[in-house]
RNA sequence: GGCCCGUUCGUCUAGUGGUUAGGACAUCUGGUUUUCAUCCAGGCAACAGGAGUUCGAUUCUCCUACGGGCUACCA
């Protein structure tokens, strides 16, 4: 009888941030975890800011993470006759006025005047008062006000249209909404909607208010500092799962426990506890989730994923990922790691020659290449002997050679072993590009 | 300014009227690694301040400070 029915209810004059993306989630889980309903409501009654490519933009990022929502999409934009019914009904009973649009203080002298309305007249709410409204926060306990802090709020536009408190408490009426889980900026609004409920003579939904993000400065989110959009993490190579955890993890927490997989969160959410302070969003625990949910995936699973030409299956890419994952902790790395094995660098940096490629480099690399070319079994245990014996030879440091044999190969001064790089690479390729440099750094030498 | 809410390591947080105040991220130090990363071991680090209540408060109450939110014919 009373099932569990929750809403999301952006308004679509932006893309979905991730302070909007965990409070939907929250939501969500809410009503998941207790086998309710979670619909998603697009509050566009806001003409002028609304726009359907945002509305896109937040199913598209919902989908995305994971976050599926139940039933028809609800616009209010199709609801305005319901809210103008709703709106003569209140006038009617006199629970509201039309007024001058003025200040509410002023206008509050047409409460019983019966004025006429016409396009330049609004409507406002009667609130109470004498009295408070006081109501039980799912996460924050019990909140109270006194009721003459309350303004009579307008309920219509002068242009007929109805404003955001009336359309809430209407459509989360008729979509029977049993909780009302949302952000903390709206704890104020609140109060004014538990009035109009009482007005209508009909039951008021629990509310719960989750807290806000900050951003990594300590600040309101805002896109300067880090509100970045949902479908922007997903271009930084960030894992749906590993955003969903992080984002539950910003204010929700059972005990010690980190992780939390999709079905995990359902099943626990219910004995764990929403924090009521707000929280710093951490780009560095994100990539740490990040990186812990590629290390669960399978070379299959990371390959189709990655989306990289490169990676087609073959044994070779498999190698590839295997051999750079753990350096990886974005999707993005394994794309931008991994070029070296896949085309031969072109071109370069002019100062990483300059400070790794000193007078007697061509020499090393030279005798190294002749040892190289020698070597019949191309695996990295033979080639990290040659490479060992040329160093022992020349009785110079690793790193003599080391690196600039990686700056051959890669172009970088870090990579993988640059034995095993050696070996995935193949002899053919490793003495071509071997070739090149020397080529390159002998001209190098003879332009100074 | 008014109103509402909040405050445990740098960050996310656990926790209790009596605890060596726990974990995670970050950081630092070792070890592994010829580089970087990974991995392993260890370290540093917190109850905002002041009054009460109490035998005893981080925990309960009040005040202050600080932080956040709202204060639209936006949502």
């Amino acid at each position: 009888m009373s099932a569990i029915r929750t809403r999301f209810a952006p308004s679509p004059t932006g893309y979905l941030h991730i302070g909007g993306a965990r409070t939907a989630l929250f939501a969500w889980l809410f009503a998941k975890s207790q086998n309710g309903d979670c619909l998603l409501r697009i509050e566009d009654t806001d003409k002028e800011r609304s726009k359907d490519e945002y509305t896109a933009e937040i199913i598209e990022s919902f989908k995305w993470l994971g976050v599926e929502f139940d039933n028809e999409v609800v616009y209010q934009s199709n609801n305005s006759d319901r809210y103008s019914e709703i709106i003569d009904q209140l006038l009617d009973q006199g629970s509201a006025y039309i007024c001058k649009g003025e200040d509410p203080e002023t206008d509050k002298e047409y409460r019983d005047q019966n004025l006429p309305r016409d396009n330049k007249t609004v409507v406002r709410f009667k609130m109470p008062e004498e009295g408070n409204t006081v109501y039980e926060d799912i996460v924050k306990g019990q909140i109270e006000v006194a009721n003459e802090q309350l303004d009579d709020f307008i309920i219509e536009r002068s242009d007929g249209s109805a404003t955001y408190n009336l359309c809430v408490v209407v459509d989360d009426l008729d979509s029977n909404i049993s909780h009302v889980i949302r952000g903390d900026d709206h704890v104020n609004n609140t109060f004014k909607q538990i009035n109009v409920f009482k007005a209508l003579n009909k039951n008021i939904p629990t509310y719960g208010h989750v807290p806000m993000i900050l951003g990594e400065d300590g600040k309101r989110l805002s896109k300067r500092h880090g509100a970045l959009g949902v479908r922007e993490y997903a271009g930084l190579g960030i894992l749906p799962e590993a955003l969903k955890n992080y984002l539950l993890r910003l204010g929700w927490s059972m005990g010690n426990d980190e992780i939390f997989t999709g079905e995990d969160m359902k099943k626990n959410f219910q004995s764990g506890i929403l924090n009521k302070s707000p929280a710093i969003f951490s780009m560095d625990k994100l990539l740490w989730f990040n990186k812990y949910y590629l290390d669960q995936m399978s070379i299959d699973q990371l390959m189709d994923v990655i989306k990289l030409k490169d990676f087609d299956g073959s044994e070779y890419s498999k190698t590839v990922i295997e051999t750079v994952r753990d350096r990886c902790s974005t999707l993005n790395e394994f794309i931008t790691d991994t070029d070296y094995f896949f085309k031969d660098p072109e071109d370069y940096e002019p100062s990483l020659l300059l400070k790794h490629c000193k007078d007697n480099t061509f020499n090393h690399l030279s005798l190294l290449k002749g040892q190289l070319e020698s070597l019949e079994i191309w695996e990295q245990t033979h080639i990290k002997e040659v490479i060992d014996r040329v160093v022992l030879d020349l009785e110079i440091g690793f790193g003599k050679i080391g690196l600039p044999l990686r700056i051959a190969l890669t172009s970088r001064v870090n990579s993988p072993s640059i034995d095993l790089v050696c070996e995935i690479l193949g002899k053919e390729i490793t003495l071509r590009r071997l070739e090149k440099f020397l080529t390159k750094i002998q001209n190098l030498k003879t332009d100074q």
